[in-house]
DNA sequence: TAGATTGTTAATCGATTAACAATC
DNA sequence: TAGATTGTTAATCGATTAACAATC
């Protein structure tokens, strides 16, 4: 019963994989080696093996993987075979972006409501759902089945709105906040952090400019 | 003359410190140790120590760090005391939200134009820059001064948007498309895949609906 | 069966943490 | 000076890669 811990550097992994493999299986590919795979996806073949053997073997010796079977299995650990209901807290530019991108989408990844401070936003709707004032979120949330609440408010909102999520039966918080919510263990966070990320990226660029021989 | 490789894994880290000292110094506080910092970032006070001597000594024996001095000295190595021109390649729901966030927060991160094969579009402007015919991308990038594409097509269009820059004097693409690109080393990518992220924290749910008893 | 390729153990590499001498 | 805390070396831990026996 006891499971081994999995590391997040693989469960970062698994969404690349899983990408490859529903390009490989739709160009008609049925079965593929960890060696093919590795050259494809410019990985070692070994830490293919390893990361699939974490959940178990998917693979035949001698033979490989099958496409299919292995892009279904890790939708599956993905959670991939489940529709989350979500929420959107932040109607804004971004916001509404992300509810018409993933409407559009048609994934298992479902709004159902959006929550804002404006009052001029009350009773209109994005992408079909309506938006509502923010202060009925947390009734909302207890009274329907709502997985996963998408925070994109500005920072000195999101710490009160996360608080006020603790103790309701949400799994987990899509952040795209600058700011580290202090959550219970029971609510997952994962973090968008756009800012950052252009830093990072800032970062790579002066690197190289600065030393524009060493390439890499 | 030879600098060591900063490992990305600090890379990532620093810009998590840029914003807790902003925050320290905007508060009043001087000074700070790395064990009080430690205390506040919840990392160890050992990794904070090490991760700044991979860019030199900003500290003081038996004092500690100026919170001011250490905030400008890590947003130099971020590049971020210069001005990045950007220009948006997509200007759908999210690529809007994009400039509108970064012409509101008045960062050195500067969007000078947008691109779109939506003839509806051109002539129109989104936060104040005209949007343009995307085959007129590679003329401008040449008659302009543009670091960074940030591209928001559909991956179907990406890759060829991608490979139409690669002689180009761009230094980075921020990439929102699905899919990675090959671009050569002198041209940096950052991805943000919403998708895979998305994906990561559906893993995370179900991890721990499955065995709910071992917290973390 | 022979060849191929996985699953898995062992070796290596890199990143994090601990310890402490240097020094403000 | 004594106390505090950095900068840096050494120890540990974890993740990646290599190797190979198992097996299809």
């Amino acid at each position: 019963m006891e499971e081994k811990e999995i590391s997040q550097a693989v469960i970062g992994r698994l969404p690349r994989y899983y990408r490859y493999l529903k390009d490989l299986k739709d160009s008609g590919k049925e079965r593929i080696s960890s060696q093919e795979l590795s050259r494809i996806m410019k990985v070692t073949a070994s830490q293919i093996r390893q990361d699939f053997n974490n959940f178990g073997g998917f693979g035949q010796q001698g033979y490989g993987y099958n496409t299919n079977y292995l892009y279904e299995e890790i939708g599956k650990i993905l959670g991939l075979d489940h529709v989350h209901n979500m929420v959107l807290v932040g109607a804004g530019n971004l916001g509404q972006a992300l509810v018409k991108y993933l409407k559009f989408k048609k994934s298992g990844f479902n709004f159902i409501c959006a929550f804002d401070i404006n009052p001029q936003l009350f009773g209109q709707t994005v992408g079909g759902i309506p938006i509502r004032p923010l202060r009925e979120l947390k009734d909302y949330v207890d009274a329907n089945d709502v997985d996963i609440v998408v925070l994109t408010i500005p920072k000195s909102d999101a710490r009160e709105v996360a608080h006020s999520l603790t103790r309701t039966n949400i799994k987990a918080i899509w952040n795209f906040a600058h700011i580290d919510l202090e959550l219970p263990a029971s609510i997952q966070v994962e973090n968008v952090h756009l800012q950052d990320s252009l830093m990072k990226l800032s970062y790579n660029i002066h690197r190289n400019s600065i030393s524009p021989d060493d390439d890499q």
